[in-house]
DNA sequence: AAATATACTTACTTATTAGTAAGTAAGTGC
DNA sequence: GCACTTACTTACTAATAAGTAAGTATATTT
């Protein structure tokens, strides 16, 4: 059983993910907790207050799934982090990467700041495995691993997208593309 | 001199691409062209239909340019479809389908219509082209058409997208990639 | 048992939202 | 010169937004 102050995150979370932040308002939080708008601003002060814990939240189970993926190889891993887009799919979401930073104009300097944040960690992240599995000759590509980073991320972030408005396959072809891209050829 | 119908849709479709669907109101058009409020209301009922009018606008631009690049090869329709999304950037702007695509889920039916049957219309332009230019031996790519198409679309979406938040190289680094993959080796 | 902190609710405010009803001034058609 | 249309403005409404001040019930500490 999460506490309170946990499920605003999550709730949040998915409204933010679902339907924007600039779509979401604490009324919807509140009516789908059964608690009262100001039971959210005694946890959160204020809107960007909630904003910027719920990438924090994102960030944090980022981490820990990059802990849980260190003893996979590294092709294994780019593969695991592209299915943790995927499944964003099934529970009708984007990611907070794409929901957030089509409205990063509108978003307040706290939340701006953790999303840049968030978004350095994962490159940086995402860069090493690459580097280190071409080293370790387990994965190949053909242009720079920066390069292949920016590729990965935009392709996951834009394909959820596109499957809303199309009701068709951008997900499974840029997710195929992309791992085909990485597979080391015999 | 515009008329001012054309300009609230010019001012509207900057103001989804700077900061999302829901986050213009009428009063920053009304502001913006020094009329009132009820003056938008005249030549667009309900901002719903102003909504689908400014997608409208992108379908018609989007099929006056295809019709000037149709005398250029393959290979620079391309970089022209890509080169049209890069001019975005100038003006701190995303693509419409990154901006109301990221927001689907909150349109109204109108325009998700709309929004569905221009993301159709520039699939299956660009598949076109991929595939001419691959039997006139203009481009090559090594995946099917329909996976480059994609690959293509979300890329430029997605870079669009992360510039904001990394105020770095994404779409430079996307453009450069996806250009290598379809040229022609020698 | 008294004081204090935690986790809320009740009741409200102020601002902003899309949208509307009624009026007006300047043309256009006949 | 009268009817009618076009392109608005004025003045408003109802709903919803985030946020707040004050009160309350329950648990914890001293």
């Amino acid at each position: 059983m999460l506490s309170t102050r946990k499920k605003i995150v999550v709730i949040a979370d998915q409204l933010i993910r679902m339907k924007g932040y600039n779509a979401f308002s604490y009324a919807d939080i509140a009516s789908t907790l059964n608690i009262k708008n100001a039971a959210i601003h005694y946890h959160f002060q204020s809107k960007a207050v909630l904003g910027k814990a719920v990438i924090t939240a994102s960030r944090e189970k980022f981490k820990e799934n990059t802990t849980l993926w260190s003893n996979k190889s590294s092709f294994e891993q780019v593969a695991a982090f592209i299915e943790m887009y995927s499944n964003n799919r099934k529970n009708n979401c984007i990611c907070f990467m794409g929901a957030l930073g089509s409205s990063f104009n509108t978003l307040p300097d706290a939340m701006k700041q953790e999303l840049t944040d968030a978004h350095d960690e994962i490159t940086v992240w995402l860069i090493a495995i690459l580097k280190q599995g071409k080293e370790k000759q387990e994965i190949d590509y053909d242009m720079t691993a920066e390069e292949m980073s920016d590729l990965i991320t935009s392709g996951m972030l834009a394909s959820l997208i596109l499957d809303r408005v199309t009701k068709n396959t951008v997900l499974d072809n840029v997710k195929r593309t992309l791992l085909t891209r990485i597979e080391k050829k015999k």
